[in-house]
RNA sequence: GGUGGGUUGGCCGAGAGGCGAGGCAACGGACUGCAAAUCCGUGUACACGGGUUCAAAUCCCGUACCCACCUCCA
């Protein structure tokens, strides 16, 4: 085995190139994903960020930084208050609801918690400051019109449109967009003057008069609390490049922050060839899909595609995900069943995985060296040599951990021990039906054999056939 | 109009000048009473048209189609 020499280089979607990882302080990593605007349940695409930047945070970690890691959520804006009100419910109760099930839903794909989730709302205070600082420094206006908005002035700024490489010119004004008291209609809001439209809870005290925060505002405010003015990886989805990551970017830097050093973006998931939050329906809700599939083969099907990639979304393709998956999982338990309680705790990190990893978050070329060693693992068995088998596992599991795939894991739901009350009552019942597969067998009664073997199958369980003796499970 | 991305075998999905990632499916073989699982083997894939080069899926030029963003978005 040559020992890896490769470091961690990242696509920064900044610079438009692979660079080398260097952290601002040596041996510590600084990351903020903009999370969710919790506004409904969460589908496949929103959980993809989730996943991806969760392998982000967990290679870091096995890579050696200190990492700090955070995730927003964006519990106020204007879908979250128009839903609320169809749903017929406050604002924050709607807003809290959908935070809730985001949570299981991440819960439910083995996503780590990061280091701290903030609250757009817990950090009215830290914007406010914010937006009086980029007053004083000539970037920002109140509006003239006596509405209460604050706008960023983006001509003030003329590095504006350095994130995303477009020219001010170029750039369309929004159609939609109400100027309001805008000097120029690309100005955007930092500050969003209360509207008596709005329900009264929905604002909070400003030297503006009662408000709530622009969208931008709060990840400036949040990640230069949490990490400080200047951090190493921005991270979030593709579409939040603009305008968001870039008015976060302006924001930050014309109030003299470098923000941040790197800038990492995770693809679409579409379905029929169209970004998922334009398909309605909820097939595609992280609970109806874990209806279908177990939370594991939902994120080996998410992992197993580079975060750069589109997925085209289909239930086929992540059954085939799922049907690969179990490969994986069948020699785990074999290999474990072989080994007993003597399992491989010397292992390594095989290095062609730390260089599929440090390539950008290589996961599919780290799928492929897992799948490498399942093949080695399956051989190794067979021959008996349990040496190999100690020293695969090993590695196996040490890989299955970094992607977050460990079917070990106490994430995905342990069995309690009424489960393995069941698992005993029904291992005995089962046993005495594989005795009498093997009296048949015995008597060369085929007809027999294979009945009891249909007769278990039509209940769930599979016997296998090993060197060993047969083998059941429930699938 | 501006900016960016894509098109790879039956399917999913990597790679980025020479050597066919990997998975699923299919086919053949080994093992098995038969299966299942597992292992071994089998594929002349890179949207199209030109060009550069000893050598192109990879670089260049052009064409087609698809997608995203341009102030709601993972």
């Amino acid at each position: 085995m040559t020992p890896t020499r490769s470091t961690l280089r990242i696509y920064d979607s900044a610079a438009r190139e692979v660079r080398d990882f260097v952290p601002l302080v040596a041996g510590k990593a600084s990351l903020y994903v903009c999370g969710l605007t919790v506004q409904s349940e969460p589908h496949v695409g929103h959980v993809r960020s989730g996943v991806n930047f969760d392998v982000l945070q967990r290679w870091l970690r096995h890579s050696g930084y200190e990492t700090t890691f955070i995730r927003n959520v964006t519990d106020i804006d204007d879908k979250i208050v128009a839903k609320s009100e169809a749903a017929g419910r406050a604002w924050y109760e709607h807003a809290q609801i959908m935070h809730r099930e985001l949570s299981k839903a991440y819960a439910a794909l083995n996503v780590a918690p990061p280091t701290y989730e903030p609250l757009a709302t817990g950090h009215i205070p830290e914007m406010l400051e914010l937006i009086e600082l980029l007053i004083e420094r000539g970037h920002a206006y109140a509006a003239a019109d006596g509405s209460g908005d604050v706008y960023f002035d983006v001509r003030s700024w003329k590095a504006y449109g350095e994130l995303t490489g477009q020219a001010v010119e170029d750039m369309e004004a929004a159609a939609d967009a109400d100027p309001r008291g805008k000097r120029d209609p690309r100005d955007f809001a930092l500050w969003k003057g209360a509207k008596p439209t709005e329900p009264a809870t929905a604002s909070w005290p400003s030297p503006w008069g009662r408000g709530r925060p622009g969208w931008h505002i709060e990840c400036s405010a949040m990640a230069g609390k949490y990490l400080g003015p200047a951090f190493d990886i921005h991270g979030g989805g593709l579409d939040l490049r603009f305008p968001h990551h870039e008015n976060e970017q302006a924001q930050s830097r014309a109030a003299g922050k470098p923000f941040a050093a790197y800038w990492m973006h995770n693809a679409w998931i579409t379905t029929a060839g169209e970004k998922m939050s334009k398909s309605l329906g909820n097939s595609l809700t992280i609970p109806s899909v874990l209806q279908r599939f177990r939370g594991i083969e939902l994120r080996y099907y998410l992992v197993s595609a580079h975060y750069r990639s589109h997925v085209e979304f289909s239930f086929d393709a992540l059954e085939e995900a799922a049907v690969g998956f179990q490969r994986i999982e069948g020699f785990l338990a074999r290999a474990s069943a072989a080994l007993g309680a003597d399992q491989g705790w010397l292992a390594t990190m095989p290095p062609e995985f730390t260089d599929a990893m440090n390539d950008d978050l290589g996961t599919p070329g780290a799928v492929a060296v897992l799948f490498d060693r399942v093949r080695e693992g399956n051989t190794a068995l067979a021959g008996n040599d349990t040496a190999s088998v100690q020293r695969i596992l090993g590695e196996v599991t040490l890989m299955l951990d970094v992607l977050g795939l460990n079917p070990a894991d106490e994430a995905w739901g342990a069995p309690a021990g009424g489960d393995e009350k069941l698992h005993h009552a029904v291992d005995v019942l089962v046993k005495s039906l594989i005795d009498q597969r093997a009296a048949a067998r015995e008597a060369k009664d085929w007809a027999a054999a294979d009945a009891i073997r249909d007769q278990l199958k039509e209940a769930g369980v599979e016997i296998a056939d090993s060197p060993s003796g047969p083998t059941w499970s429930v699938n």
